[in-house]
This record gives C-alpha cells, sequence and structure tokens, in this order.
DNA sequence: AGCGCCTGCTAAAACGTTTTAATCAGAGGT
DNA sequence: ACCTCTGATTAAAACGTTTTAGCAGGCGCT
C-alpha cells in the first residue's frame, strides 16, 4: 500500500508537506508542489479516508435509515438522496429496517455514530410511536438528524409532502367531476400519512357541505389486497357511492380489479384517483387519476437539510419543508 | 468523546488489557474483566469504529454498486443483500449509477477502496461494454467483487438467475395452452438479460417445431410504453398471433392495456406471460401469468459470496451460481 | 549590523484503536 | 531457597492521516 510515506519520501520531503499540499490549507511553494502531485502520479497514492476521517473527525458520509425499498416511494426517496449526496460529495450508509416497530432504534443508531457518519436521513416511515426514541436531550448527542416524512416537531428537521393538499386536490377534482358520495380507502392508520389524507378527504367533503361519515370510509393497509377488498365492502355498504379516494397507488389498482370483477364502469359508474404516480399508474386499465408527490425532490432537499446542519456543525435546527403535490388527471375519474 | 484510555483509567488498568478484554483476542482475568466491563457501562464506551478499521484493516462495509433502484428487481435484490448483510454483521454502503454506460466506474471503485471496503456487489446491469474494466489484472489489487446478473466468465464470482430456463418456461407453458404462434416482446438487446431469454424463446421454440422467425419479434426497452407500441406492431405484422412472452412485467403491463384497446380478449385471443413477478403483477386485469425470480435470494447469496471471499481473504475466485426461476400461472393465460 | 517578520518547511503529536514485545507476579518443582 | 515456567499485564509501536509548534533562512526596516 502506498502511503503519504512514500509520497514524501519520493518528492524529498516530509510527510506534512505533502499533506499540505493536498489539502491546500497550507501554503506550499511551487516548486515542491509539482514535485509531489508528479509523485503521487507515478506511484498511484490514493489516500486512505478512514484515516483521514480519524483525524479529521469528519467522514463524508451519510446514513440513511429507511424500509421497505422494494416500494416505489421509499426507493424514489432514496434515488434523491443519492443524487444529492453525489453532488455534494458524500458516501451512503444504507440500513434497512425491516420491521420498523419492533426494530432497536439504539441499537442501529449507535452502529451508525460508531461509524463515524456526519448526519443522518431517518426515513423510516412514522408508525405507531417508533421516533420517541428521539428525544431533544437524545438528539444533542448525536450528529445532525433529519426525519423524513413525519409529523412536524418543535425543533427537528422535517421534510415532507402536503397530504392533506393532496387529498383535497383528490377529492375536489372528484367533485368537480359530478360526484356526490365519495368513498376513501385509507392506508393503516398508525401511519402519519395516512391520517393526514384521512383528515384532508374529511376536510374537503365537510367544506362543499357533501357527506363523510365513516359509512364511506374503510381502512386499508396500502396493499392491493386490501384495495380490493376494500371496494367490496364499500360497494356492500354503500351502493350509491360514484367517486372514491385511495390512499395510494397500490390500493388503486386492487380497487380497479375488483370494479372489474363487479361490473362496475370506470369512470361511468364509478371514479377513482389513486395517490402517489407510481410509474405503473399510468398503464392500469383505465389509466389512474393520481397524486404526485416529489419524492425525489424530497430526498434531494432532505440530504441538503442534513449538509446545512453539518457545514453550521450545530445539532439540527428546527427547519420543517413541505413540498407541494400535484393532480395527475387520466382516465379513471 | 469516551475513549479506551478513559475506561482503562477507570478500571485501574492499561488501554491494551481493556483491548484484549473488548476483542477477547488475549486471555483477562475475571477480576479485571468484570471491572473493565463495569466501566464501560458506567461511561457508555462505543468503540470507534474508524479507528479499529484503520489497524485492522476490516471495515466490516461492503459497498453494492447497482441503478435504478426505483424499479423492482434491483431494489429487491438489494433487500436480499441487505438482509444477509446485518445477519453477518456488515454495512452497506451504497453507490447508485444513473447512467451506467457513461459513469467512471474506476472513479467509483477507487473512492470505495479509499473507504477501506471489504468486498464490493457489482449489481449494475450489463449493458454494453461497462464491465469491460474489470480486467484480471485489475481485480488482483482490488478488495473481492461479486457480479450479479451479468453474463459468466472465467475467475470471476457471479450471482445470475437462469435466465434461459425462465424463457423456456414461459414458452413451453404458452404451448400447453394450445397456442401455435408465440410472439416475443424482448428488452433491449444490449443487456445480457435480454438477450438471454429471447434465445431461451428461440430455441424453445425451434424444439417444438413452431415459427420462431424474427417476425414474430420486436425489440422494447423494459418500459410499460414499449410493451404497448410493441404488441401494436405485433399484431399488426402476425394477426393471427396468439401468444406472447414479454420481457419483463412492466413490458407486459403495456401490452395488457393495448390489447385491451384494439378489442382483443385475454387470454381467449391472445395468451400473455410476463417475466419478474412484480407485486403489482398479481393485480394486473387480468392477473398476469409471470415468471419468478429468486431476486431476494440472488441478493443473500451475492453477499454471502463476497464474505467466503473475505474470509478465505483470497481474491474472489470462480464461483458461478444459478438462481432457478419458477412459472406463476394466473389468469392472463 | 542587528532586529523582527514573513515564508516554507519539518519533527512530533494527535486521532482511537490493536498488536507486539517486554515485564512482572506467582505457582510449581527440585 | 532457588530456578523455571506460565499467565496476566503493560508500555510502546503501529495503522495513515492532519495539525501543532517550532525552526531555519531570506527579506526589509531601522
Amino acid at each position: 500500500m502506498i502511503t503519504v510515506k512514500h509520497v514524501a519520501q519520493a518528492a524529498g520531503v516530509s510527510p506534512g508537506t505533502v499533506s499540505n499540499a493536498l489539502t491546500g490549507k497550507r501554503p506550499v511553494s511551487p516548486k515542491t508542489r509539482s514535485r509531489i502531485f508528479q509523485a503521487i502520479e507515478e506511484l498511484g497514492y490514493k489516500p486512505n479516508l478512514l484515516a483521514r476521517s480519524l483525524v479529521n473527525r469528519r467522514s463524508h458520509t451519510i446514513a440513511i435509515v429507511t424500509s421497505e425499498v422494494e416500494q416505489f416511494g421509499p426507493a424514489r426517496i432514496l434515488s434523491g438522496i443519492d443524487e444529492q449526496a453525489e453532488e455534494l460529495g458524500y458516501s451512503l450508509l444504507l440500513t434497512l429496517m425491516r420491521n420498523p416497530a419492533e426494530e432497536d432504534v439504539e441499537q442501529t443508531i449507535t452502529n451508525l455514530v460508531a461509524r463515524g457518519v456526519d448526519g443522518i436521513i431517518w426515513a423510516v416511515h412514522q408508525v405507531g410511536n417508533n421516533r420517541r426514541w428521539f428525544t431533544a436531550e437524545r438528539r444533542k448527542e448525536l450528529p445532525p438528524i433529519a426525519f423524513v416524512t413525519m409529523e412536524p416537531k418543535p425543533g427537528m428537521a422535517i421534510v415532507n409532502t402536503d397530504n392533506r393538499a393532496g387529498a383535497k386536490m383528490a377529492v375536489q377534482h372528484l367533485i368537480s367531476r359530478e360526484r356526490r358520495v365519495i368513498g376513501h380507502i385509507a392506508g393503516p392508520l398508525d401511519w402519519w400519512e395516512a391520517r393526514e389524507r384521512l383528515h384532508g378527504w374529511r376536510a374537503t367533503l365537510a367544506d362543499a357541505g357533501l357527506e363523510n361519515s365513516d359509512d364511506l370510509l374503510v381502512k386499508g393497509n396500502w396493499s392491493a389486497e386490501s384495495g380490493e377488498a376494500g371496494l367490496r365492502q364499500l360497494l356492500e355498504r354503500r351502493p350509491d357511492m360514484d367517486g372514491i379516494f385511495l390512499g395510494n397507488d397500490q390500493m388503486a389498482i386492487g380497487a380497479l380489479q375488483a370494479a372489474h370483477r363487479l361490473g362496475y364502469a370506470i369512470p361511468g359508474d364509478l371514479a377513482l384517483v389513486g395517490f402517489d404516480n407510481i410509474p405503473e399508474s399510468r398503464y392500469f386499465w383505465p389509466p389512474l387519476t393520481t397524486i404526485h408527490q416529489g419524492l425525489f425532490e424530497i430526498g434531494r432537499v432532505a440530504l441538503q437539510t442534513i449538509h446545512d446542519a453539518i457545514e453550521e456543525s450545530g445539532a439540527s435546527g428546527e427547519r420543517h419543508i413541505t413540498i407541494q403535490p400535484e393532480l395527475i388527471v387520466r382516465e379513471s375519474s
């Protein structure tokens, strides 16, 4: 292995000077500078980033903790994070949590800190109380943390989609299509996003003077199965239903299938609006009207937020950033 | 920051002894041992893994380089890698390549090596000649590398799906459903997987004495759009076609939509078989018959392979592992 | 000529571990 | 009482960097 010592020797100079030339933090005369770089070139020297991190207390590594990366949402966010990370010169340490509700937060974080990450992006979905571990006191001892998709809390850095606004757009769109009995298949209500969308559905109907009783609501679990079951249940309770707002696109595809099997015409008998705008949604039958979230943008912004916090070398102060969603109209409504 | 020195002092012992107690590589008397652990507990000492990596030349970090993590395949593989990584005590350094064909392989690898990763899983799809960089000579200087989904090459560690076998199963299934004019919408042919599946389609038809001319073949690009366009094109050329094998499920969903618009009954007029078994495929309309790849398993095996190579502390010798796919019969055929 | 002041460099310390080589205490054997 | 051996402990070196403190020597100024 080629170290800074070898380079120093080859250039007839001390290791410290090589370091100075490399980092540029201290002046080095043009002559020796060029000798050093020539030696680096000849020897093919590559600095050892571990050693550098050790003394600098800066690893240029950011940890991202997430779950269900096989789903479109988390994956898209991850992609956005990566793009911004590359731009700012960070590497990414990835940790997947299979069971966010059960897993040991402390152990995960401890490992990351021991590895000297400069910051953490916590993109595990807020389910149940699994963020309760992050007390203000604990966070004081930790590198900056940015939370993705989580209920705003004072003193935390959080990046979100405006779920209520998205739900409002969806329901208003259905209303504009002359629908008057509009149901909702919600995600699991221990998820914050699901609650927000549900709230948006309810509030918008109330504002429009339309019914929003629990009769029109069924709880799913994000899966296509639950969308299918949910639709059947809703139609049984309310055969007069003429529009549905689905908590996500996966449930929408299940609901579409159920509607076909039951012989409902889409959008004639029943108009559907989803949430997420997964790539396939354009190819559902019929193509799905849905709410586009700027997930990639969320990822980028989350990383940028962490970066800013690191640069200020302060704990991540409070900053709540909300990305606005967008309505994508297709043939299902 | 609490270091091993503080612990040593608190336990009235030298830093070396603390290390011995911690690693267990050298004997330490029960009395001092318990004193040390008590001190660790009281002070809340957490070893700094960077420093440890530096001296051990072992970071317990494995790099995974991949692309298009927003797609089901790569994401599922990643998930498998992560599970096995957690089991074996590795952390994962993730690098996403946006443009596998263009990006600078050398720079990426250099960065990973400089960060001291113990091994690399190269899961970037083999497109064009982007693996040409990995000559035997270069690999000698690098930590062990496992390649995922790539043409077998002597001296390399490679984990694969048996794409030809999968294609064969798909086509044989269509034949068993009394289909006699069976088309294929292939993935982009600079992808190795696409070529393998195409070959499987061709060979199986030939073996059965059925037509396999280029008339029945169209080239897509994995996207639903290209599946839609491909189906229209095929049906225009061959209105007598009664079965299609699609290179992946995304193209299948596009083809399904085109078939609906053209008024073809599925599977009555036309039977479809996809490839990948993405979660949504079960909810296509009609549900899609497809080939299940053990992608999660591929990820697990890839990581295990790297681990084995590391343990033998040799360069990754040749090992070609092939995972067998499986036919999932649903209503589209 | 003497004084201070830059400029460019070096030797040594530091980062937080583990490992090596040496030392020390005590047990056991004669 | 002496010697040897063994097992536990330590001081110091090492890993590959950067940073600190200090040291020459040239320059300009009085």
